[in-house]
DNA sequence: AGCCGAAAATTGGTATGACAATATCTGCGG
DNA sequence: CCGCAGATATTGTCATACCAATTTTCGGCT
């Protein structure tokens, strides 16, 4: 026979083919796709079976489907990572524990790794967004905000996009946990010092200084932590009543 | 109207409700769904909503769907995560090196908890694993698997799973460059001596040496791969044809 | 001409019904 | 008891129709 068995959905193997467009058809992200009757046409199947293969691809983060519009070439793909993990977090609740050991890891990697890598404009990116901080220390949200965005400059100074859609997930977690550190008293201002003393380190290209001082920030959260719930595994908010999907980048 | 607005995709809310039915149910991994037209009824929505929301549900990992068998859930969830990073990987091949970082991270990181965490039942399935590495030293094919299963086992090691998931399709990518340089002389057997040196320190509880040891050991493979490709990245036989999806566990 | 809004065209979302492909169960005959 | 063929259950694919959201077109108005 000329084609093997058929053992393999048609829907994988139209994903194939329209990946294969994406990939050689060079598209950038933002760019779209041909809407579905015409790959109907172009790939030889059903409409169902293209609209089951845009959603696969849709799901692993290379699309983004619009009501009316059309299929668009994702950028990073990041949310892929972090709704599969959620989905993860949902079923197996105690894996919690387990993402907050391994964005220990990560986070004092990434220190490291920042320190060895930062250039002068992201150090001074960073220090503007520590101001930001320190101006809004009394207001909850945005220093949250500005605390989570920090961690994330720090990660993007690695200059590893794969680190970053891996931590990604984590740190959008974290976001509730952080609000209720934040509202010890102290802890904020606390805080401010450690990301102070780690940019420094950073700044100096001082590698080793960078992982011991994110370390310990990270060290004093917990315990933070710990001090605000009593001992007890956070509950994190993880409910989310829809929006298994994702929506705007 | 009771319902809110209808801007989220029946398949969402759909997904979700069967999601919570997964949940709520106990369902432990293994046993079967209702079939599609059941949960049409119950979810007073039609098929082509139910079997998208069931796509949804297995690409993310939750379930398994067999062709005239029906959808049973899945454990793990692992090939997940895993089957995204490749999506990543064939849209933006350069993400290779940065995947290969992270697993350096990991892997260091995954020896000091070993040595924390393994328990003596750990360390005596290693030593056998280490033994017949040793036996089949010479044949390339059981040569890569028993080195993979060394450092899986390892990781089960921290009793941490998702950190096994994080780190399974890296290691899976890998598989095939571990072929490379096992080819080369002398390498098996100094890669033998490096895990033997690995073992030894999480045996004895060693998180420093044993971190230390397992940076070395990745040192060495690093350079070995380095000198067996000439300098060049490595072509790790990315080219899938076909499955874009996952088949067994 | 230029602006604005309604109508038309485009495109994804949902519903329905039918049939094919595959797995499982059932009962008959040996 | 075993083996095997048919019946049954269940997912996979197709075709069609219509709904919903968005974009584009176009005609009327200023």
């Amino acid at each position: 026979m000329a084609g093997q068995k058929r053992r393999t959905k048609l829907r994988d193997r139209a994903a194939e083919r329209i990946l294969e467009m994406v990939i050689s058809g060079n598209l950038s992200p933002g760019e779209r796709l041909p809407p579905e009757r015409e790959l109907c046409e172009r790939l030889g199947v059903s409409r169902t079976v293209v609209r089951e293969a845009l959603n696969l691809l849709e799901v692993r983060g290379l699309l983004e489907i619009e009501h009316g519009r059309g299929a668009v070439v994702s950028g990073g793909g990041g949310h892929a990572v972090r709704d599969t993990l959620e989905l993860l977090l949902r079923v197996r609740p105690r894996a919690l524990g387990e993402l907050l050991e391994i964005r220990r890891i990560l986070e004092v990697e990434i220190a490291g790794l920042a320190a060895e890598r930062a250039l002068p404009e992201d150090v001074r990116a960073m220090r503007e967004a520590l101001d930001r901080m320190r101006t809004r220390i009394d207001a909850p949200e945005g220093y949250v905000d500005a605390d989570v965005e920090f961690h994330a400059h720090l990660a993007r100074c690695t200059r590893n996009e794969v680190l970053l859609v891996m931590l990604e997930p984590v740190v959008e977690l974290l976001r509730a946990s952080r609000r209720v550190t934040a509202s010890l008293p102290g802890t904020a201002r606390r805080a401010l010092r450690e990301h102070a003393a780690i940019l420094d380190r950073v700044a100096a290209g001082d590698v080793e200084g960078a992982r011991c001082e994110m370390r310990a920030h990270l060290m004093a959260t917990a315990r933070d932590m710990e001090r605000a719930t009593g001992g007890q595994v956070v509950d994190l908010g993880l409910r989310r009543p829809e929006r298994l999907t994702e929506g705007g980048s």
